[in-house]
DNA sequence: TTTCGTGCAAACTATTTGCATATCA
DNA sequence: TGATATGCAAATAGTTTGCACGAAA
């Protein structure tokens, strides 16, 4: 597998557009990130390592690692977009502590198989979908 | 079954919140419209009846409608908010051309079951779930 | 008769954009 | 060299809020 990085240059240059530090610099920053971080976080993470960095150019690079399928948007519904890494990562949905936050991973076939089947039945081509799970965790029903 | 002016007004007495007739308005006006009303949209249509509302106010009795359970935000991530009666109508999720954005109710009994043991198996208790399919319509693939 | 609601406009938040300058290919 | 990128600040879009006045319980 090509590394990210790699990844992000090429399809710059598909694009006609280039490679710069500042790209370089986020895409860096994002994937030393665990987990969901949204443009304003990502931009303070990044002002650290070059205070000259303008926010614009966050969400401009964010936009583009969208694009290049390195970075996934998500969508908690607070109305902040939040991104996480996925290139060479399994696709799953999120299943979300409404009282503490946690945010933990899932996957079922058995939904996915259905999805696919439901649009199908509907004459739809499934592009993409979007499932959140949203509940109170072991920990907070304590 | 009662009548969601009841409702609304029992939950607003509740509340210590009083009815008024622009609430009235504003809740008779949704329930007349089909399908998911942007707060917006909804205020064009209520000032067709009642020129001297306030788009602050249906923002404020969108709010109060959707605490009391008789609409349902969804968020289809273009950046508004679109509400659709629920009161009274089965749980459904959304099936959505993202070419011609027809919009297409859809429900599936071994999904909702999966996201039900989901949750469990992670020790979660289920208060709600979001799931937007996205795709294109066989009108648009032609 | 007091608490709550309303309309208006200003404030807010997340994000986008115009522009002059700086930089990459 | 010529197109693209950047930082900044201003602009935008959706939504929320402060306030003085008006109305419901």
């Amino acid at each position: 597998m090509k590394a990210p990085q790699d990844v992000f240059t090429e399809y710059l240059a598909n694009e006609n557009l280039k490679m710069t530090p500042q790209r370089r610099l986020i895409l860096d920053t994002m994937l030393k990130q665990e987990g969901h971080l949204s443009s304003e976080e990502l931009y303070v993470y990044v002002k650290k390592r070059d205070s000259s960095i303008g926010q614009a150019t966050v969400y401009r690079t964010l936009k583009l690692l969208s694009d290049s399928g390195l970075v996934e948007p998500l969508d908690f519904a607070d109305g902040v977009t939040r991104y996480e890494p996925s290139y060479g990562k399994d696709h799953h949905d999120h299943l979300i502590c409404e009282r503490c936050g946690k945010n933990i991973e899932i996957l079922d076939d058995t939904i996915e198989r259905r999805q696919e089947e439901l649009a199908a039945e509907h004459g739809f081509t499934l592009l993409k979908h979007k499932m959140y799970l949203y509940g109170i965790c072991a920990d907070c029903r304590k």
